[in-house]
DNA sequence: CGTACTCTTGACTCTAATCAAAGTTGGTGG
DNA sequence: CCACCAACTTTGATTAGAGTCAAGAGTACG
């Protein structure tokens, strides 16, 4: 655990429009151009929590480069990482009153952040926005749904499959293409229902199958065909 | 499996507003004063499909007496049940495009069918209905948060316990009345990311600890204190 | 460089799944 | 109305997959 809270305010006005969002799956989605300009830019360094698990949710953030997570702790420190969110992704605009979990940089991260009441008040005024906010709100419980499939239903290889898979078709990268993989071993394991040995165990089957070519920040997939077929069951 | 699509058109108009409505944590919340009176009243038989996962998103439901089940199909038969909804619940109102699971009738049941363009067009003429969507949506996001931990993180026993806490309060018992389960042992285990032999030791096992008694339908809550402590695993 | 951390692999354990067999129950038809 | 049957539930025995514990290898950072 690093520093906490090194959040240092900056400029007002945007420098940059969010670059090509990733649509993956989670909480991205184009949107929000309707904000543009609105909010302050804000950094956080590695580990740093940007939001706390039971604060009011009085800001939502968009990412502008860098990574965070969200994290879900239990009582007995059981973790839960729900989401991993780059440049281009959302955090936190569906919330309403507390936030139920923390949102952590992964790596150093750039941040915009725009008051709540911005959401609001745009909603109200622009039919369009309030669309495209609802649009985003069915997408998240869409991929919600599919990770209780993959927690309830899926073994630990298929988890491990799909979680590669799914990263790769958010950073667009072709077969063969080095897929960035910031996040620890642990946070992957908490992201995916496993122990940290399981993913590593996983992992490296995959390696030895030739699926995969691996180090400890990247991947590249060498044969997709074959981790579709292991994270469809398709394989033992 | 039972008679599919056992849907018979009825009356138009509403005979009766839906009862209190279960607030637990789901598709629920009472809204939708505003449709009063909108859409049909269909009914539907045990085990009867309500909606397809695939289907067009034509419609929301909302639940005027028995129970349904969400369900999500892996290609290979493995099943997850992701919501059991009651009177009052509703269902459908957030998706776009596609259902992502079917709907089924775990018990008799039945409904008003509400056309999707009714939500829609509420939505847009009324912000005060719209603001209750988002809020709506929220919760939604946050249950569906609180079950990745529970199918990520919990132990079996945990779930169990967790599923019956959860379902006696929805129903509104007070510790010692009897609490409705119609579902059958495979549907909870499918829930619950479990096997119905494991969701049948772990009640038995709550049984012998002098927490629950049970029947085959349904069960009481006998100590309550008992029971949060296996949830939040006070106990082993 | 050295040290602390993360990652990987191995050995063993344990929880929950699987396989198997009774016991119940509710519905149906005689 | 009763008996039978199919489906569901429960319990037992065994297995398997993932967790735990432990140790070594690789890295990153000061």
């Amino acid at each position: 655990m690093a520093s906490i809270h090194a959040l240092n305010h900056r400029s007002s006005t945007l420098p940059a429009p969010p670059p090509a969002p990733a649509n993956g799956r989670a909480s991205l989605l184009p949107g929000f151009q309707g904000l543009a300009g609105a909010g302050l830019i804000v950094h956080a360094e590695r580990d740093a929590e940007i939001v706390a698990q039971g604060d009011r949710a009085e800001h939502c953030y968009i990412v502008i480069s860098g990574w965070l997570r969200t994290v879900t702790l239990m009582e007995d420190g059981r973790r839960q990482v729900g989401l991993f969110l780059t440049a281009g992704d959302l955090f936190g605009w569906d919330v309403i009153g507390e936030y139920d979990m923390s949102a952590e940089a992964v790596t150093d991260v750039v941040l915009r952040r725009v008051p709540m009441r911005c959401i609001d008040n745009l909603a109200e005024r622009d039919p369009d926005f309030a669309r495209r906010l609802r649009r985003m709100g069915a997408e998240q419980l869409r991929a919600a749904r599919e990770r209780m499939v993959l927690l309830g239903r899926m073994t630990a290889l298929e988890r491990i499959a799909h979680f590669l898979l799914e990263t790769a078709s958010r950073a667009r990268a072709a077969g063969g293409d080095p897929v960035d993989l910031p996040m620890s071993r642990a946070d992957i394991a908490d992201h995916l229902g496993l122990t940290v040995e399981t993913v590593c165990r996983g992992l490296s089957q995959l390696r030895r199958m030739g699926a995969i070519a691996l180090d400890r920040h990247g991947f590249r997939i060498l044969d997709r065909s074959a981790l579709r077929a292991v994270r469809d069951n398709e394989v033992h």
